[in-house]
DNA sequence: ATCATCGTTCCGATCATTGGAACGCATACC
DNA sequence: GGTATGCGTTCCAATGATCGGAACGATGAT
């Protein structure tokens, strides 16, 4: 392992996260390193483009190189471009929120999304992440995902509390996961964010896995039974449409 | 300047680039290291989560971290959220394609993107990066950037010729710039690809420093003098309102 | 004026990095 | 089926890059 490269690493993830411009003793202080060491580490992103360096305040902050990779990861799969025109009619549709995720360990990443024009909280980012197994879109992906018992254990680790709705039972999830299978999409019911619930179903690609999810957010009071039983019938849909455009096809699997 | 550190942040980078999965030898021969070098290097990535191996044929892609990252750095600035909505109305109301921009040394780096519905060659992709003397927008905004004539000329370097029609001519660069400023728009004829005009107009923030710039990408058989001049006129009041929302007054500076 | 803090440069000791050798395992080729 | 080639991976000793401390100049606070 490489401990110089672990260590510039951390660092361009650290400025990343950081939202204000750093310097060198911030970063010598955060990661207990001599200031001359934190220098150099930095000088070399700035060397390598990673980082630019203030010359006012001699400050360092990451570069638009991380914003340009991070556009080639997402253009390489291409399935933001593909499913984008769906998610688009659909948050036309329903004027909820819509977005595209993807399934990262234990986690989902919001790929794309569409925010809706009514005011709600707006708890997801692109880029951004959640734990899967309290998101609709999450728990699609899991329904979806081809894993045994034992790999879903251990992928998801122990099952922590988020609300009183957070299921943490893991056999509770399994059945839950298990009713999503059968129906077609998933539910979550404030189980990540009080007062926000979603619908999730998964996107199947040509080779009939399950390589994203379409989700929903909908603020509790919009989620009645009638209302979100509509909201899943026009969500199943337009995931149809998008795993079509995808290269599923159902007789395929 | 750690090489440990340059190696890695060139081989992410790389992996980021070839849009298929890489496997050592590739990774060693690219870069001329010895595989065992290249092996460690990879590991490094995987074991910090940059990258990930795939089980089967052991070859490596990077992972969703650049992605998550990017988006931290795009979501930073805010400003592509705050502009969108604009663009958005500017795209419905002329059917081209519209794009926000900015400035990266002598480059523009395409942050956001509508794409026109109407079939054209599609050039800009979000992430991607263009000469900013030959496009509309990158030269929007260095007729507003406070750059003097040597700094300006230190910037863009030697001007190599895209087409027939790009700018050279340092000189007659600079009156273009200077003819753009008090337009008040860019223009650019076929300058950077054959057959692709464009309009620019620079965005300013509460600072009234020029943060980006909105640009449209029109086949130059819709670009005659009456229409060019038409959308030149929305594309002006979409970044009036673009700058207003990011807190820019007329009359502060 | 004095002190503290910062960024930056320099340097010798040290320790991580390096490339080569070797191994096991595929697959391709006689 | 035997051989050869190419692959990923592991191990190791030589070496050369990285490390922390010391020092300097600049800046700003006391």
């Amino acid at each position: 392992m490489d401990s110089t490269l672990a260590k510039g690493l951390s660092v361009i993830e650290w400025l990343a996260r950081q939202q204000r411009d750093c310097r060198v003793t911030d970063v010598a202080q955060a990661f207990d390193l001599a200031r001359s060491n934190a220098h150099r580490t930095l000088q070399t992103l700035v060397e390598c483009g990673w980082a630019v360096q203030d010359k006012a305040t001699s400050a360092y902050r990451p570069s638009l190189r991380l914003f340009e990779l991070g556009s080639l990861i997402a253009a390489a799969s291409n399935i933001v471009a593909l499913v984008r025109p769906h998610l688009a009619s659909l948050a036309q549709a329903t004027g909820e929120t819509i977005h595209l995720a993807t399934l990262d360990g234990a986690e989902i990443v919001y790929l794309d999304k569409f925010d809706s024009p009514l005011p709600v909280a707006a708890y997801s980012r692109i880029g951004g992440r959640a734990p899967a197994y309290c998101v609709a879109s999450g728990k699609a992906l899991l329904s979806a995902a081809r894993l045994d018992v034992a790999a879903l254990r251990a992928r998801l680790g122990t099952l922590v509390s988020h609300t009183p709705h957070t299921l943490i039972d893991f056999d509770k999830l399994l059945a839950e996961l298990e009713r999503t299978r059968v129906r077609g999409y998933a539910e979550n019911r404030e189980e990540w964010r009080l007062g926000v619930c979603g619908l999730g179903v998964p996107l199947f690609d040509a080779r009939g896995d399950a390589v994203a999810a379409v989700g929903m957010s909908v603020p509790a009071m919009r989620f009645g039974r009638t209302q979100a039983r509509s909201f899943a019938l026009q969500l199943v849909a337009c995931a149809s449409n998008a795993s079509a455009t995808l290269g599923y096809r159902p007789h395929s699997d």
